[in-house]
DNA sequence: CCATACTATGAACACCGTTCATTCTCTGGG
DNA sequence: CCCAGAGAATGAACGGTGTTCATAGTATGG
């Protein structure tokens, strides 16, 4: 396309490569690579050769770029949730936009095979995390929470979203490596527990069918709700924390 | 003490070998020496070799008593709630039936470093578990939970526990690395929160001094007691399911 | 055009989980 | 008492892992 010996017109920046060639290695295309991999061949699966394969290139041409395994895996983890925009806080509507928050939260975990693994690993304090705790936690603030029910909000959300994802993909790889569909599977957990002897496990054989639910999407958001109502009960009160100021 | 040539008497069962001479392997034995590793080393420095190394024995010796590494994790998490015994369910003591349950269960993530990062990647229904779900919805149910709210409190509980002790296992092994004392890493963490731009990060600036707490222990409990306000508040209503039975 | 800085290479190291043919040890039966 | 046989333990091996490092290549600025 480009003619070779043409002068660059000062407006437009140099090619950087007459043909393009190899496009140079990145730490976004690692990043993009590992993502391959992850969904290909799950979290045990992802180890540094099988990234450098993908990309065609040497495994210790990765370090050139990223200190560690675990420097790449921070860096999948900041990724989750790029680009996700929490919304302004609106006091009247805060319980929906936290539900809000926590659907796409689940949902982006769900995205990428045994992504949960990953972010279980991780403390979310780094900076390209940040914003998202803080806008979490101006929505929940403009509810009213007192300060010390705030301060644990965030993690109480967080932990819990993340560990029913990370169940759910445990389950999946269950079934990824059993059976063949999501259906039998619950089916058959369902029946183990229904097949318990009932006076060692009354409880249990009585809410056999409705342990796993069809989708887990009821099952969530309830567990959403109970949550979202614990805080809502706070709104008002005084923070909780006199006899802990006062020791 | 014994002499060899003494017929044994039939009411005594013989000894096993003449010497003690070397104790024989179990999976007793090799759990027990896994906890050894786990502590010593870390979830990632427990490696089959260690494990084979603390008992004096060859690799391969581990796997006539043991399919896999995962049945070796399987049974260590089976041990962690070994002896623990939830109190008879009692209706006007359920929620602290269920705080004692929370900090115990706690208590014993907390045991053995990294622990729960195995608990984590486990589905708690292996049958030497069920007993232990199955007392908890005793408790719960006793309260008078909707069938629904019991059948996902469960999960939402362990859920919470698990995913505190994780997180706490991860700050210990952050200043195990980088650190030496709690306090201090606490104080950085809470100085840096304090030093953000706070017109960017009102929320984290202003909770700077309560977002990691000199124990950990206030915070857990507050964040159980959010979600058992959040399950009392279901007691008496009928099944928050009509629609999702209805469709 | 060359020197320099940066990138990529491949070989190597020290681990890892797992398997397998072999050896050892112990026990029960003749 | 001895011997056969079953079970347990061995050591070597295989293919994989994360990471390092001297070397080779390449692109860019002086």
């Amino acid at each position: 396309m480009t003619q070779p010996d043409m002068p660059t017109p000062p407006w437009e920046r140099p090619p950087r490569r007459r043909t393009p060639a190899r496009v140079p290695l990145s730490r976004e295309r690692i990043v993009d690579a590992a993502y391959t991999i992850l969904d290909r061949e799950g979290y045990d699966g992802l180890s540094m050769r099988q990234v450098a394969a993908e990309l065609g290139v040497a495994v210790s041409a990765l370090y050139v770029h990223v200190r560690d395994k675990d420097e790449l895996l921070q860096l999948m983890y900041n990724r989750t949730f790029e680009g996700y925009e929490i919304p302004e806080p609106d006091p009247e509507r805060w319980r929906e936009q936290v539900m809000d928050f926590a659907r796409q939260a689940r949902e982006r975990l769900l995205s990428h095979r045994d992504l949960a693994k990953i972010t279980m690993a991780h403390v979310p304090f780094t900076p390209e995390l940040l914003p998202y705790v803080e806008r979490l936690l101006a929505v929940l603030g403009a509810a009213g929470l007192p300060r010390r029910v705030l301060a644990i909000s965030g993690d109480l959300l967080s932990t819990y979203i993340n560990g029913f994802a990370l169940e759910e993909s445990l389950w999946q790889e269950r079934y990824r490596e059993t059976h063949d569909s999501w259906h039998k599977l619950r089916d058959e957990v369902n029946g183990y527990f229904a097949s318990l002897p009932p006076d060692r496990f009354p409880n249990l054989v009585r809410l056999a069918d409705i342990m796993m639910d069809e989708s887990n999407d009821y099952r969530f958001e309830l567990g959403v709700e109970i949550i979202l109502r614990g805080l809502a009960s706070y709104i008002g009160e005084p923070d909780p924390d006199e006899e802990h100021e006062a020791s």
